[in-house]
DNA sequence: CAGTGAGCGAGCTTCCGCTTGACTT
């Protein structure tokens, strides 16, 4: 039996650290947090200092059960999980879940997992820092609280099951003004001029590419100056040379991983930590929730080595990175590489390319700067004030670029100056030719998955862990929604010297498409609106920062956690029954126009359901018709003639077997309903002007599906189908699952009948929310 | 998955952070 019982949170990490500590000791894992406030209530007493109501959360009674006996039996227990916040509160609770004795319990906590920092850790214990503890209470107790109180005023006042909290409102917020600053920004024009010019000096013959600095406000003001180039001469009238330097970017932390694995490789933000969770459990890198840009000596030392034997040792730069991140807790080291001398590992391609980029990171950070020459040329124009300019850059030393270089959102914000050709002072230049394009100032980007993640991380709100299922939160919720969009054709104008000729072409550009951007719905724009009416405190982006200044407060023990509450739940309780009272019903109702036919007027609303349209006033004795709104659709943007189209259903399109086929709008998109089945139509399909033929087709081809889906079929009822999830039984449109001892293919009708009775195979009464 | 929408009212929904598998029709 061993006489030391260690507990961290992570599995991954208890194997690696069993490793470093011998016989004497058992690692083990708490799986994160074993306990929290109850589920089924507030889980707070708010009439008795806010006094939380932890529980053993369901699915960690079974390891609290293993934890408890295993303690039971050790001399020493240490509590090992993370040194922040958090961690401390998983120590907490885990002396409170297991009923550890304090005599034998030991605090313990290390930062990197090496055996020299874990043996020092051992040999250094110290006891839970309650107040620590307390500013995960207030933390844990203010969340809580504001999700709980606001969550079912939303139900109230605009719709059911909807959600509201600290983090997940403000992120919706940021995307709902995104929108409004885009809807409202104003694109203007502007011309740029660029010229290509033939050079001949004593080093040969060249060309050289050259822009005027400055943008022309008008075409008028472009041609002109263009007309004057026609009869200039062009000479260099200045050429300076600069040294410069660029340096690496920092290891990764979660935030940054997701940003450039999400620009590089495309990822969504849940699929890289998908990917980096599977990286970390088979060994391959460190921990992938971390805010820390931080390297363990030993991590630089090897990654020193690698540089050095690989490209040689005028190429390392060891470097200590800071973090810049607000509210960062480093716990944890950077996500790295366990082993830099691995350059490729064995794995599926999405783990290959994800690996790479992390060595590459790593590795580059650890690197020489790139020693840059940048070359500014200056171009007279005889004829005009204004200069032609090139710019020149040369890499004198690649140093990390060798390696690795971090990708921008905006691609061409900052566009790579090339090479420039030898030139000299006094040079005579010939055009080639002189352009003069019209430009368009753009609008501030949508956020994508990956860079609303950065803007939280610079605000402070959310942690490594929560980026991504806050993320899947808002659009699961359908606050949000991530999609492409189509661009749209622009004409622009474009003048062109050639020769003696100036050209002026009408040319056209596709512009503002969109690919896997962020857009906020109907929805999320009126709870955004709701919220930012009636809470802007909480909605505030400077809420967050402001309560973990308090909690670091709580932390340094110069605040009680429960009178830090009690300041803040007062008058946030008090605006929420002021809201209650005042708040009218929030549907963003608005009038679209007139029915011509029936002369009602026409609304478009949030309904219970979401979207829909509505003809007629609901406080007369006539009673409205409703229409839900199609997919695509939006309050904002549908038309009145868009609507009055979907008012036309449901429609007949023709009979078919005998028997009419209807086509109607339903929640789940367009439907042909025929004999009392469903059929949904396809995206190409317009249920509009659908064709009795194509529907025909769209019932057949759902029939052959059903067909091949189809493994037995005894009675009209029973019938054995393959599913998502394989081989499957369904009797009376009840499904139940097939023993694994089961062969689907051979069963037979009593066997099917027996296996429906056995309990054990009947669908779980669970609840699933509806909303993919 | 299921094809609604007024109003009535029962009974349901909900937060953030720390961790992984078990399980789905």
């Amino acid at each position: 039996m061993a006489k030391n019982l260690v507990i961290v949170e992570s599995p991954a990490k208890a194997k690696t650290i069993e490793g470093f500590l011998g016989k004497e000791f058992l690692v083990k894992s708490s799986f994160g947090h074993v306990m929290d406030l109850s589920k089924k209530n507030l889980g707070v007493d708010i009439e008795n200092d806010f006094v939380p109501n932890y529980e053993i959360s369901t699915e960690k009674k079974k390891v609290v059960t293993e934890l408890k006996k295993l303690a039971s039996e050790a001399e020493v227990i240490w509590l090992a999980s993370d040194e922040d916040r958090e961690g401390e509160a998983i120590s907490w609770h885990l002396t409170n879940a297991l009923k550890l004795d304090e005599a034998k319990t030991k605090r313990i906590v290390f930062h990197e997992i090496t055996k020299n920092a874990i043996q020092n850790a051992i040999e250094n214990p110290r006891s839970i820092d309650k107040n620590l503890v307390d500013a995960q209470q207030a933390r844990r107790v203010l969340d809580r609280l504001v999700g709980f109180e606001l969550s079912p005023l939303l139900w109230k006042k605009v719709k059911p099951a909807l959600s509201a909290g600290r983090v997940q409102s403000v992120a919706v917020r940021l995307i709902v003004e995104r929108e409004e600053e885009i809807k409202n920004f104003k694109t203007e024009s502007n011309f740029r001029v660029t010229a290509l010019f033939n050079i001949q000096n004593a080093k040969g013959r060249s060309k050289l590419s050259a822009e005027v600095p400055t943008r022309f406000k008008s075409k008028e003001e472009a041609l002109e100056f263009i007309r004057k180039c026609k009869e200039a001469g062009f000479s260099v009238k200045s050429v300076e040379t600069k040294p410069a330097k660029k340096s690496p970017a920092a290891p990764f932390t979660t935030s940054t991983l997701q940003q450039e694995a999400s620009r590089k490789l495309g990822y969504s933000v849940a699929n890289t930590m998908r990917v980096a969770q599977q990286l970390y459990e088979s060994g391959k890198i460190t921990y992938m929730r971390t805010d820390s840009v931080n390297l363990s000596n030993l991590a630089m030392g090897m990654a020193q080595d690698e540089i050095t034997s690989l490209y040689g040792e005028n190429y390392v730069q060891t470097r200590k990175y800071k973090t810049k991140a607000k509210g960062a807790q480093e716990a944890h080291e950077a996500i790295r590489p366990t082993y830099l001398n691995n350059r490729d590992i064995d794995g599926d391609a999405s783990q290959k390319k994800l690996y790479e980029l992390i060595w590459k990171r790593t590795i580059a950070s650890q690197m020489s700067d790139a020693i840059l020459e940048k070359t500014n040329v200056t171009i007279d124009v005889s004829t005009a004030k204004k200069d032609f300019f090139a710019k020149g850059e040369i890499v004198k030393f690649d140093g990390f670029l060798k390696v690795y270089m971090e990708s921008k959102d905006d691609e061409n914000a900052d566009e790579m100056a090339g090479v420039l050709p030898p030139v000299k002072n006094g040079d005579i230049l010939n055009r080639l030719e002189i352009r003069g394009e019209e430009r368009f100032t753009q609008h501030p980007p949508r956020y994508t998955e990956a860079s609303l993640v950065r803007k939280m991380e610079e605000l402070g709100i959310g942690r490594p862990s929560t980026y991504a299922p806050t993320i899947s939160t808002i659009q699961k919720r359908e606050y949000v929604i991530k999609e492409d969009r189509d661009g749209v054709n622009r004409k622009y104008h474009c003048i062109i010297l050639k020769d003696e000729e100036i050209k002026d072409e009408l040319k056209t550009e596709k512009t503002g498409f969109e690919k896997s951007k962020l857009f906020p719905t109907d929805i999320g724009t009126l709870v955004n609106k709701f919220l930012i009416q009636y809470f802007d405190n909480i909605l505030d982006y400077n809420f967050t920062a402001s309560v973990e200044k308090e909690f670091d407060e709580i932390a340094g023990g110069k605040k009680v956690w429960n009178e830090m509450i009690r300041e803040f739940y007062g008058p946030f309780h008090n605006q929420i029954e002021d809201t209650l009272e005042k708040a009218k019903k929030f549907s963003g109702e608005k009038l679209l126009g007139v029915d011509p036919v029936s002369g009602k007027n026409i609304f478009v609303k949030i309904g219970r359901y979401g979207p829909l349209a509505q003809m007629g006033e609901t406080d007369t004795d006539d009673k409205p018709k409703f229409a839900g709104l199609k997919k695509g659709q939006s309050i904002e943007t549908v038309t009145l003639e868009e609507v009055l189209e979907l008012f036309k259903f449901p429609r007949q399109v023709g009979a078919y077997e005998e028997e009419e086929m209807t086509v109607a709008i339903g929640r789940f998109g367009p439907y042909v309903l025929h004999k009392k089945k469903f059929y949904s139509l396809g995206k190409e399909d317009d249920p509009v002007d659908i064709t009795p033929e194509r529907a025909v087709e769209i019932i057949e081809e759902k029939r052959k599906k059903e067909v091949e889906n189809t493994i037995k079929e005894f009675e009209q009822d029973v019938k054995v189908l393959k599913g998502r999830f394989g081989p499957y039984i369904s009797i009376k449109k009840k499904n139940f699952k097939i023993p694994k001892d089961v062969n689907p293919e051979e069963l037979t009708l009593e066997e099917c009948l027996k296996i429906a009775e056995d309990p054990k195979n009947t669908p779980k009464k669970r609840y699933v929310r509806k909303k993919k």
